[in-house]
DNA sequence: ATAAAAAAAGCAAAAAACTGCAAAATAAAT
DNA sequence: ATTTATTTTGCAGTTTTTTGCTTTTTTTAT
């Protein structure tokens, strides 16, 4: 077998599995490991896939790895806080919570709208001060060091005072059965407080912390009025939600 | 399974809820705790995630970096601040205002310090997360948005709850007879209510403020204990406020 | 203050990588 | 066709990396 017959299969298996063992290489072609593991520095100097400790991975692989400066699945955050935006209205009074997805809903409110936003947030707070027509209100107290948002007895009091159309909350998992839960009972207590403190409550999140749970859990699935996902509203993994008393955008 | 893998599984799971615990990732991977805690410690120093207590936590949510553009006097501030932060000891509870001044006092504030900080402003508060030991609470209140701090009545009212041993604050103007004075009379109850939450207020001011004055009185020279300018403590420039029961540094 | 959980440090077994080398295969030259 | 040079391949020994386990220290929660 040649060497330009190997490599090529080589770099065949790692486009398709992303992914590939020197040692199954080895087995599959029946040559050494040795002569796998040369051909793979070779391809790796030659820059077609990426060497790594017992194996090697494809090149997209890695490069989508190492692009995570930027936001987790920020195009579909976008697409959420696209869909978000359309329930806002001239006047209206909202809360937006912490989170990449609502710092992408932040983003992306028209400069031109004039708005009520209560925020605990402090990226989101910073975000919203640029739109010349939005009323920032922060909700003060201890500031968690992790979320970069206000938690606590006297941030849950705080918010106890307010009342606010619309809240756009995200959360950290969901499910149709158990509805939202997090992995901290301290930012459970704080999301309790903010649906509390408002007419009604909008989620935002990916599809993939659909049917996902964790250990505290913030409100039932019917305490949310409206879910937005970055899916079309018709599609079938959101079927589980459907027989719920909920909008799905 | 690779390594590479192992950590892209970790940085999903990671983007994807926020926070996720080692324990929880060691199951899903099926690997002992102490390959998925020595994976978060690689991701932490290549900058992926934030290693915590227990887990790890998504970069979106960390630092959005307050790189401040272009500071006036820069150095005299840094000057003043590297003064002010000998003031501060362990187990401190300080309030800092907002302002190019007090903020560079957030940033020079040393890591393994014991502070509990109060402030309204954002940057400073953004600064301050960043801090391992410094407990931050956001004092909130409608946001303004040149200042980019809480103002207004709810604001006023927060701080009139609290009591710290040291504020920190800027002033617009300040002069030896006529006092501290602003150009906007918001602020100027901002820094009232400031004032008179504290045991012991300092003042950091360039020297160019000294001896200018406008139209809102906020204090007195003697409601100051402490002046802090760039200038050797016994420069003339100062020679006006020696009369008054004030310390300069 | 005490107990529980997590992190760090050290250690040893296993897997993988590297090195040099010799045999085999290939190519080139006469 | 035969010799020679070059490249390739497999092997053995050594070094490095990885991983899980145990013990100790630190952190966190009660």
């Amino acid at each position: 077998m040649l060497k330009e017959e190997r490599q090529r299969t080589i770099l065949n298996e790692v486009e398709l599995h992303n992914r590939v063992q020197l040692t199954d290489i080895a087995e599959i072609l029946d040559v050494s490991i040795d002569t796998v593991r040369r051909d793979v520095k070779e391809l790796d100097a030659e820059n077609k896939l990426r060497k790594v400790h017992g194996g090697a991975i494809s090149l997209g692989f890695i490069s989508s790895s190492t692009r995570s400066t930027s936001v987790y699945a920020l195009d579909r955050k976008i697409a959420i806080a696209e869909k978000a935006v359309t329930l806002l209205k001239d006047g209206g009074v909202i809360f937006i919570d912490g989170g990449t997805t609502c710092m992408e809903l932040a983003r992306l409110i028209p400069a031109q709208l004039q708005l009520t936003c209560f925020t605990l947030s402090l990226p989101v707070a910073m975000e919203l001060v640029s739109k010349p027509n939005t009323t920032v209100i922060f909700i003060g107290g201890e500031i968690s060091k992790d979320a970069q948002i206000s938690m606590g007895s006297s941030t849950i009091h705080n918010l106890s005072e307010i009342r606010v159309d619309y809240s756009f909350i995200g959360t950290g998992y969901v499910d149709s059965r158990y509805g939202l839960t997090e992995f901290d009972w301290d930012i459970v207590q704080v999301k309790k407080a903010v649906i509390k403190s408002s007419k009604k409550t909008v989620l935002l999140s990916i599809s993939e912390k659909l049917n996902s749970q964790h250990r505290y859990k913030t409100c039932d699935i019917n305490a949310i009025n409206t879910m937005i996902t970055e899916l079309d509203p018709e599609n079938n993994l959101l079927n589980l939600f459907r027989n719920h008393d909920l909008r799905i955008l």
